[in-house]
DNA sequence: CGGACTTCGTGAAATCATGCACGAAGTAAT
DNA sequence: ATTACTTCGTGCATGATTTCACGAAGTCCG
């Protein structure tokens, strides 16, 4: 049934559509035709009221009584998602994380293109990573231009971080990955995400200590000398 | 003053703890001695409200018409995250994305300290990475046992991920974090935290598509072949 | 065809997170 | 000491997210 036009699909569910499609995805080599909200949320690790109502707000594409078709909402994922290109992709930052991301084929895999990866460091330059060789970062808004990009991946040091934003702003991007942990300023269109790695695992500690009877109750009164970091 | 056991701070949070602390690190090696709410806020991309609220779940911390001393915030939110100890963590993974992690600057900094570096594939093993070498997963409990550790990394394929988490957890391990695009089952008390940056890539590929115009509104009735991956 | 069964879509309730706004508690200076 | 000013801690309103629970809409089978 044509719909009227739904927009703006919360954070939260957004977050959630990748999951869905990588499992859909999955679903469709294994030959399966359809899959219920139980089944898929089964796969997700999350409770079937939510994938219905996450995949509501896509539209209705549910058959009730059946469940979902895999390849129709494959697609409708992707589109959603707007996956139906291939997006390049330009790195910034030649170290190991921005090698890594390079040669991840877990990015490839899912409809990314690295066109580039661009370092300031000179002995960098001319290396080969994932397919693509490392440029000057003065190439930047050439590469951008050259190849339309639209998403950045910033994985230098936190120290030059902003500089790199600022660069990939300038350069045209519209939206940047962040692995430095620096809080980046950009212009008010210009998406960020920021994944901070060690945050993570500081995360867990806090868990790990929760876990080891470290009772966080009394709060101290002596003031401590910090360690370093 | 002391107070009642205050507990389990909310997961939203506990996420901006990490934040906090980088932050208040950078201050204290600049010597700055105190800061308030709103100096924080500012550092943080947040705002000052919510940098005072997630604080007051510490303890009470901060001095009326000064703000924060930095020095004792500093270690109080590390004792609250438990990163008063540094915790060993392994690798399971010696592909691109275990090198990064293990060669990682950010992590050790922060307390973390790479004991080990496990892989299955035997043309990796005996090559060193970010200070360690890369021995046999065989060997998994036995390092884990030996360094006592509780953290694990899993940076495998998809594939094998669920094969490094049992491993993890025969091992004895408490925490895990995962970087395969999978959901890992494993046993009530064992916590996982994910990492999926293929996922990050495509919720920054919706912003794009939305930017460009794509008013995803019209419902598709034809049902089209999803793209193969 | 009709009844039993399955599973979706979604309102409404419950939970969690955010942000405002103000009293409380401190400093500073006269 | 009193006044002016700053900034914290937090109750409360608002908004977002999750979960429940149930009607609607389909399948299946006799």
């Amino acid at each position: 049934m044509s719909e009227s036009p739904r927009r703006r699909i919360p954070e939260a569910a957004l977050g959630r559509l990748p999951i869905y499609l990588r499992i859909l995805v999955e679903l469709g080599h294994e030959n399966v035709a359809q899959a219920s909200s139980e089944q898929l949320a089964e796969l997700a690790g999350v409770n079937a009221a939510k994938v219905r109502k996450d995949l509501s707000y896509l539209g209705t594409y549910g058959t009730r009584g059946v469940g979902y078709e895999v390849q129709f909402l494959t697609v409708q994922i992707q589109r959603e998602l707007g996956l139906n290109q291939a997006w390049p992709v330009v790195i910034v930052g030649a170290g190991n994380l921005g090698q890594a991301m390079a040669n991840f084929t877990g990015i490839a895999e899912r409809g990314f293109h690295i066109v580039g990866v661009v370092d300031k460091d000179e002995s960098k330059l001319g290396t080969h990573v994932g397919g693509v060789s490392v440029t000057h970062v003065d190439s930047l808004t050439q590469l951008v231009q050259l190849h339309k990009v639209s998403i950045g991946i910033i994985a230098t040091p936190a120290a030059h971080a902003q500089d790199a934003a600022d660069a990939l702003v300038r350069a045209g991007i519209g939206s940047i990955m962040n692995f430095a942990p620096t809080i980046l300023s950009v212009p008010r269109d210009v998406h960020v995400r920021k994944v901070d790695l060690a945050l993570e695992l500081q995360i867990l500690s806090y868990y790990e200590d929760c876990r080891n009877g470290n009772l966080r109750d009394v709060p101290t009164d002596g003031r401590i000398d910090p360690v370093s970091a």
